[in-house]
DNA sequence: TATTAAATGAGAATCATTTTCAATTAACTT
DNA sequence: AAGTTAATTGAAAATGATTCTCATTTAATA
């Protein structure tokens, strides 16, 4: 079934679903049109009420399957927001971090790692192996400053 | 009240309790000791069934306040594990960060900041104004890596 | 010790997530 | 282009997590 929102994005996300023998299925699809077009993170609900309005009813469920394995598969990321709320952007499984907007829930991706000249032996001491790391930058967004 | 289970992190979360003009409640001060001997975080339900162990019968709703509030106050630290699920370790506020293991959800502080050095005008140039940042490690602590 | 506002407990209510299973569909075969 | 099959979906129930309500209790102060 060919779609009228193809792009690069969802090119991207049948390439990954085909090389794991997964199914390309029009929810699918949708979830990643949906998550590409959003400028900010977005909600389960807003994904969930996003696809209902491509494709008409659409199991709540298959948004939560369909999220957790984009996360497995480097599709999609998720945010931790400070109230314990998540958010899911996507991503195509490079190492980027993002800022998050306090305000309006924006999120900004940035690949320069904060991270990259750290140290670790500083930390390893103990014996500890770090194997990945989880970053988040929190503020506030241009227009979000001049909105304020 | 005298406890029988006084300590530097029960004084410490005190006389903030004090500072704001809450009460110092026979709860509020289990779930300190209760994070305070904990060599790992500690989920909602561990803290809830620790706090009973200690004082009989407590309210689960009680438990959730009081992680709330401490997490305001810092004297609590919310971690995010990949699985979505959340763990509390005792803080005192000063700027730390954490390594959690994945086998063991054991938490290790450090204080050397990955980011200190890290030049944010960088990611600021559309605009975005950096006000805070959230940094996790992941890996194996020494005991699992042992184990394994 | 009495007073009072803050905090608690218990359970109901709400909200989030997962499970189950019959029906549907994408991908492959012919 | 139709047939086959395993993967996927939808719907609803089940489970789990979190918040709310309100009568009762308690810590802090006078």
């Amino acid at each position: 079934m060919m779609k009228d929102f193809e792009c690069t994005q969802e090119s991207y996300a049948r390439e990954v679903l085909r090389e794991k023998g997964l199914k390309s299925t029009t929810q699918r699809l949708a979830v990643v049109h949906i998550l590409h077009i959003s400028e900010k993170s977005l909600s389960i609900g807003e994904i969930h009420g996003g696809v209902k309005d491509m494709l008409g009813n659409t199991g709540l469920a298959t948004i939560y399957r369909t999220l957790e394995m984009f996360e497995d598969l480097g599709i999609v990321k998720r945010l931790h927001f400070p109230d314990g709320g998540h958010g899911y952007a996507f991503s195509q499984g490079e190492h980027v971090h993002h800022m998050v907007c306090v305000d309006c829930r924006g999120v900004f991706d940035f690949s320069e790692c904060p991270a990259e000249n750290f140290d670790y032996a500083s930390v390893e001491k103990q014996g500890f192996r770090v194997k990945d790391h989880f970053i988040q930058l929190f503020g506030q967004c241009g227009k979000c400053v001049e909105a304020a």
